[in-house]
DNA sequence: CATCTGCCATATCTAGCAGATATGGATTTA
DNA sequence: TAAATCCATATCTGCTAGATATGGCAGATG
């Protein structure tokens, strides 16, 4: 039992002749007329009554008939519904994002943009540390994520770099760095200050990134606190235990007794954003995304230089 | 493309290696894999990507895989369905019956074990006058018929006599004939009443077997009034325009005004309960329905001879 | 590192069967 | 009555699915 055989008897019921049922297949009578009693031979039914004039279904050839439409359908609609996945345009995609990342208007950007473009493609998301993300990634938990890293040293996945954001120093707002409102402090300037950092092994980016740019300041900075999450950072700011250095999109987050302050450094003091996929094989699905956010960050980048 | 080729994907979808699947399907390796690539230049999508240890399934290939598998399953129910609806077991069915048929407990008990015993079957019904049924038998609108004629005239349609309910007299309560109770009536004591009859084109064998019965009691019926259906009928009777006669079953109906008695006569004067159906290829379901009525008849009948 | 094993791909051949062609039988139409 | 219509059966032929032979590559093993 073949397709072609539901094809000719779709063919031979709906024209009620076999002779213009073989027309319209494009082949002779005598064959198509062997292949319907092939078909009643395999099912073991008759599936219609021999007229003088043509054929005419049995209620059984009418139930057939049902399902033989439905089953065409079917296979046509799974080649487009596969060929869509293999374009991208439909499918599954998980994503995934650091604590910070959301906060900033590119990433609900993309994902809007990615959404009215693909419509059939589903999203799921996660928001983790980084270490868990390219831990998720790893294990084809999630197929991209973005995170605060600018090169992690992690094999098997590839990072392409979107954007860099400002650093900010988040300050509690009766701090007497806080008052000059417009002049940019030095990172020098804090060198006597308890800094509040977000979690090395959490979010290996910004601390390294913070480390780094004290050093090159001439100072190693006095750790006071470690928080587990971007928020929890900036809530220890506000209770005045110390001071933090955070992405400029974290002004969005409007926080009580936080006052921020941009930073003067002879280098460019940023916070990258990266997009994190697995070198092996991505889907068209991620694919799409991976062009569509690299596209979005240029456009980004473009409108504020 | 045909249903081999969506037999091979599964295969080697499922066991993830051209040679164990190929095994499977009793087959060599070679031209599996030759088959595999022949559905993947069909459909146009890369379905497999080829490890050295095995076959690992695209994204489109896993969507494809859902399709395939329910498109195979599809197949088989399909066969399974045309075989039922082949042997009676699922399909559909439309009966009809005359106003007075439903108040014969054997005709719940015929529809009652019909449906249990062929649950897949769905039935529709209908009641009309006996004219209207047959006509509706010859329109392929119904399959068959619960009539009161014994054999009607009727070309292009079979007639199972099913069995005979015998005929009462129904007088209005306060008529004097109503009065003793347990003495059978002969038809020569209505021969001066007015008959009220069930309209002759729409009921003809109910009709057709009173006047019969009382030409041969020796006198011609004056028929008072027509009604169109059987409780009509009663209705008039109730309201003391004259005298019926009707089949026994109708004493379940609790007409007040109403008297029934039962009339002696020579010969056993009953209404027939017949079931019709064309001669033309019936489907195997209304040849179940037959053979169940035509049973339950029988057993009927060995109840109360 | 060399060799072996495992596994898919490509090439060639062969048998089976789908479709073409010829013909026949039954019914309907003119 | 002859011709037309329409499905069925028989025979033939070309195409392709599956069998067989062989090759290439990667990974495992000694």
């Amino acid at each position: 039992m073949e397709l072609r055989h539901l094809r000719y008897f779709v063919a031979v019921a709906e024209e009620g002749h076999v002779t213009r049922a073989a027309e319209r297949l494009g082949m002779q009578q005598p064959p198509l007329s062997q292949q319907i009693r092939a078909l009643e031979r395999e099912v073991g039914v008759q599936l219609f009554r021999r007229k003088p004039r043509g054929m005419e279904m049995t209620a059984a050839g009418r139930a057939f008939l049902e399902d033989a439409r439905a089953i065409l359908t079917h296979v046509d609609h799974a080649f487009a519904a596969t060929r869509r996945t293999a374009r991208g345009e439909q499918g599954r995609i998980a994503v995934g994002f650091t604590s910070s990342a959301p906060f900033h208007p590119f990433v609900p950007r993309v994902i809007r943009l990615f959404r009215d473009g693909f419509p059939l493609v589903s999203m799921a998301f996660e928001e983790s540390g980084t270490t868990e993300l390219v831990d998720a990634l790893r294990n084809e938990k999630l197929d991209a994520a973005f995170i605060r890293s600018g090169a992690p040293q992690s094999s098997g996945l590839a990072v392409h770099h979107l954007l860099d954001e400002e650093m900010l120093a988040a300050l509690p707002a009766a701090h007497p760095l806080a008052r000059s409102a417009s002049k940019p402090l030095t990172l020098a300037a804090l060198s006597d200050e308890a800094f509040i950092l977000y979690r090395r092994p959490v979010g290996p980016g910004l601390y390294d990134a913070i480390i780094s740019a004290c050093r090159e300041a001439g100072f190693s900075p006095i750790v006071g606190q470690e928080a587990p999450r971007i928020l929890s950072t900036l809530n220890l700011v506000a209770a005045g235990l110390g001071i933090s250095i955070v992405p400029a999109s974290l002004t969005r987050m409007q926080m009580d007794g936080v006052v921020y302050r941009r930073l003067k450094s002879d280098r460019k003091f940023v916070a990258p954003l990266s997009l994190a996929v697995r070198w092996s094989e991505p889907s068209a699905s991620v694919r799409r995304f991976v062009d569509l956010a690299r596209a979005t960050a240029k456009t980004f980048r473009a409108e504020r230089p």
